[in-house]
RNA sequence: GGCCCAGUGGCUCAGUUGGUUAGAGCGCCGCCCUGUCACGGCGGAGGUCACGGGUUCGAGUCCCGUCUGGGUCGCCA
């Protein structure tokens, strides 16, 4: 059945190929995409990763035993051909990279046979993900995803070379490390050797670089595998991978410098992409009130108003109630949409109640410069002329307010934009927009914990100016944290780090930390700055995400050889999956039995 | 944990107000074909309508529950 590949070398790919090769005898392996019988002559699109060839089969050429087996072929097989290139005599195949030439086969074996596939093997698919992922492997061989993965590996590369260029040392940190309190939920490890205890995977290979910082190797990058055992979405995986770097001896300018001349770098080189530096860069306060988000996607406008000093005094008690909680009142202009079914409002009402909103006020001007508004009758005719007036109401335009404690109507205003600038085609899916956020707030306040929490994380420097306020006013405090943001994602972010002790130890006492707790969890670290550390920075790419921008996928599963699915399992090896009871006796585990957990 | 969307031959889908024997395209199998490349011609096989209940004379279609996948809120220092 297989044949052996003895005595045969592949002298080149497939999509290799061209004109030029002409005359030449070659061997070619891979698989087969598409056989056409026409009787007397045979043809093969043979596949590999470099894309198809198309194969003569004659009898004339070949002999009869390989003309015989020839006809055998059925898709996925995979082959070997020797053969001569030919230009082609018949039609050219304009469609295909290869379609000026095809080998005329001389010898074919046939290395493997296959079953037929569940699904076609081909780009643009529409099979079902479920389906795709459960047979990854043949998914993996559809010429777009292969694109995809291949393109990945080339932006890597390019990672790798400019940072090695840049002086930048490849250092990798433990995969098996200590568990950390604040932020996400860390997977664990169980230790064999020491029973009940265990280790984290690492959430990111943060305090790693800041203790390779004390170490003197003042420039050092990876691309690391980070775990997260938090829920999934569309660009968050549990396992996924960060271009980590870290700096010594620089401030965040220097940090923003290296890194625009990197992506701009990987761009080029990935797909061409012309990038013109300097990247802008956006305060975190103006990115909220402008954009309501703090990763704003900057293709269209549809910008946020601040409308809550025209509304104060006006008779509408959810704009005036919203105000006196400390709140504020915002809106957005859909230009030319005052024409909107009221379904549709509604259906937008909805969607903005799914992020906190207890309501959604709008104001249609109409054509012939007369309003429709959900709230008309609590306002005076000045007043709504006012508030048209500030929002830049025309004629056509439809106007969305939220009014509420401020963050709720940046959220539910920064979402309602981003969807409808989508519904709208306002977003040009062609364009690339980079931009720093800068100037992050240090500290943000949870209602769970009722404290002051990390914005990015315990290590981030604040900004010198505001760094009376460490007690004084926690809130007021910015940090030397930046993001960048791609299309409204979040490519990465990092910040200069902590490195006076004093600091820190203000900086532990502002989130609540005893002076014990911090010693039990980062005494390492603390006694490392202890020994002469230097002033560092740093950043992290989302290499997935920006695989995905680069690539126009909708989700980073599809830049991922073997993503994970919703629940985070795995459909094609069915991981995670139950144990032996003596593998878990060996750790010292027991497991809480079904019926136990029930209710 | 909440909300929303989807599940019909191998794949992608259609299926009327609930009504005979559930259709199509592609794929697959067989035969034919010497210039095809979305090859073509003739013939054929293939369905527990995701699963379990319920309503009904009658359910792919309506109701309830479950499972699976996707999106999203919470969560993600």
């Amino acid at each position: 059945m297989a044949e052996s590949m003895k005595g045969l070398k592949r002298t080149c790919r497939c999509g290799e190929l061209g004109l030029e090769n002409a005359g030449q005898t070659v061997t070619v392996m891979g698989w087969v995409a598409k056989q056409r019988n026409k009787g007397g002559i045979i043809f093969v699109d043979l596949r590999d990763r470099a894309g198809l060839l198309q194969i003569i089969f004659e009898e004339a050429d070949c002999g009869a035993e390989n003309f015989a087996k020839a006809e055998r072929l059925r898709s996925e097989f995979v082959v070997a051909v020797t053969g001569t290139v030919e230009k082609r005599s018949g039609a050219v195949n304009e469609n295909l990279a290869t379609g000026k030439i095809e080998v005329r086969a001389k010898e074919i074996r046939i290395l493997s046979e296959a079953l037929t596939p569940p699904f076609p093997i081909e780009s643009n698919t529409k099979t079902k993900e479920e389906i795709r992922l459960k047979y990854r492997y043949l998914d993996l061989r559809r010429p777009d995803q292969q694109e995809k993965i291949i393109l990945r590996s080339k932006i890597c590369a390019a990672f790798r070379r400019f940072l090695t260029e840049e002086g930048f040392l490849e250092i990798e940190t433990p995969i098996l490390c200590k568990s950390t309190p604040e932020g996400a939920r860390d997977y664990l490890v169980p230790s064999r050797i020491h029973p009940g205890s265990f280790y984290a995977l690492p959430q990111s290979p943060q305090l790693f670089k800041q203790l390779l910082m004390c170490s003197g190797y003042d420039r050092y990058f990876q691309i690391a595998k980070c775990f997260r055992d938090e829920d999934l979405r569309a660009d968050r995986q549990p396992e996924f991978t960060q271009v980590d770097m870290e700096l010594s001896f620089v401030d965040v300018d220097d940090v923003i410098d290296v890194n625009e001349r990197l992506l701009q770098y990987v761009c080029k080189e990935a797909i061409g992409l012309e990038i013109s530096l300097p990247l802008p860069r956006m305060k975190w306060i103006d990115a909220m009130n402008r954009f309501g988000s703090d990763k704003p996607d900057t293709r269209f406008g549809m910008e946020l108003t601040d409308v809550s000093s025209v509304v104060e005094d006006c008779g509408f008690g959810v704009f005036t109630g919203a105000l006196e909680n400390g709140g504020s009142v915002r809106g957005i202009n859909a230009k030319g949409q005052a024409g909107m079914p009221r379904k549709k409002i509604d259906a937008l009402v909805d969607f903005a109640k799914g992020y906190g909103a207890k309501g959604l006020a709008y104001l249609a001007v109409l054509e012939d410069g007369s309003y429709k508004s959900s709230f008309a009758k609590f306002m005076t005719q000045e007043q709504l002329d006012a508030l048209v007036k500030a929002m830049d109401g025309q004629p056509g335009d439809l106007l969305l307010f939220a009014a509420d404690k401020t963050n709720i109507v940046w959220s539910v205003l920064g979402a309602l934009r981003l969807e409808l600038g989508e519904q709208m085609g306002l977003i040009d899916h062609d364009r690339f927009d980079f931009l720093w956020v800068v100037e992050f707030p240090q500290f943000e306040w949870s209602e769970e914990e009722n404290r002051f929490m990390a914005m990015h994380h315990p290590f981030t420097m604040p900004m010198e100016e505001d760094l009376p306020m460490l007690e004084t006013d926690p809130g007021k405090v910015r940090a030397k944290a930046y993001d960048i943001v791609l299309n409204g994602v979040e490519l990465g972010g990092g910040s200069v780090r902590i490195f006076q002790d004093d600091v820190q130890e203000r900086m532990f006492t502002a989130l609540g930390f005893t002076k014990e707790r911090a010693r039990e969890q980062f005494g390492f670290l603390l006694d490392a700055f202890k020994y002469g550390v230097p002033p560092h920075a740093g950043l992290a790419y989302g290499l997935d995400r920006l695989c995905m921008l680069l690539t126009k996928a909708d989700s980073i599963r599809e830049v991922i050889a073997f993503p994970k699915v919703k629940d985070a399992s795995c459909l094609m090896t069915n991981a995670p999956g139950e144990v032996d009871e003596a593998q878990l006796k060996e750790l010292g585990i027991a497991v809480a039995k079904e019926e136990e957990n029930a209710e």
